[in-house]
DNA sequence: GGTGTGATCGTA
DNA sequence: ACGATCACACCA
């Protein structure tokens, strides 16, 4: 099988996850596990997550069980298990000496839709696919179990086919969070339709 | 199109 | 007790 388009260079990942993650717009996410048919989508939705400095990072707190990905190497794949139910997979960046990472919350379907879709019942047409955080990591087939793998040696590959993110990207406020809720670390394809929304709600809840 | 709510369980 | 969420019900 082939994994379409090139793979950045390590040095692409090693930096402050503010900067990669505008980059990662218009990248492809590449899943393709040995004896099936890779499946694959455009990113066009991400969150830039720093570590000790971000209250609203899984980093925050230092190094645990559950984050160990996150102070691995650059480039590697964090996925987190959430609401008792939900994976969500992030790359891991690192701004010099401290833990950071970019959650992918939105991507356009571009390979595999079929299964996809055998993945996702719930979804009735393309742009539902993969429209979330959650929603990315079951149409990919991402779970815990590729927690800590390489983007760069795969099975889950971050690749550049060349097109060049957005000139001007959407930057809001981080979605679903309660901490550290001023950042604007939210970067969205302009008018997409795959992304989660384009504009983060109005109120959310406080507590 | 929009809003509100229950599900479900690992984590710290 | 609380999530870096989702699907579905319900209203418009």
């Amino acid at each position: 099988m082939r994994i379409p388009g090139r793979k950045p260079p390590r040095s692409f990942f090693a930096r402050d996850p503010l900067d990669v993650a505008p980059e990662l717009l218009h990248k492809l996410l590449v899943h393709a596990p040995d004896g099936s048919e890779p499946t694959a989508i455009r990113i066009v939705e991400v969150e830039a997550y720093r570590g000790s400095t971000d209250p609203a990072s899984h980093a925050y707190r230092g190094r645990t069980p559950r984050n160990g990905a996150m102070f691995g190497r650059p480039g590697g794949l964090y996925v987190y298990f959430t609401y008792g139910m939900h994976w969500c997979a992030n790359v891991v960046c690192e701004l010099p000496g401290d833990a950071g990472a970019v959650l992918l919350r939105a991507g356009e379907p571009v390979l595999g839709l079929e299964h996809m879709h055998a993945r996702r019942p719930a979804a009735r047409r393309p742009r539902d696919l993969a429209s979330g955080p959650a929603r990315l990591c079951q149409a990919l087939g991402v779970d815990g179990a590729l927690d800590g793998t390489d983007l760069l040696a795969g099975p889950v590959w971050l690749r550049d086919d060349g097109v060049p993110p957005p000139d001007a990207p959407l930057v809001t406020t981080r979605i679903g969070i309660t901490r550290a809720i001023e950042q604007q670390w939210r970067w969205v394809v302009p008018g997409s339709r795959y992304a989660s929304r384009l504009v983060p709600p109005v109120s959310r809840k406080v507590r």
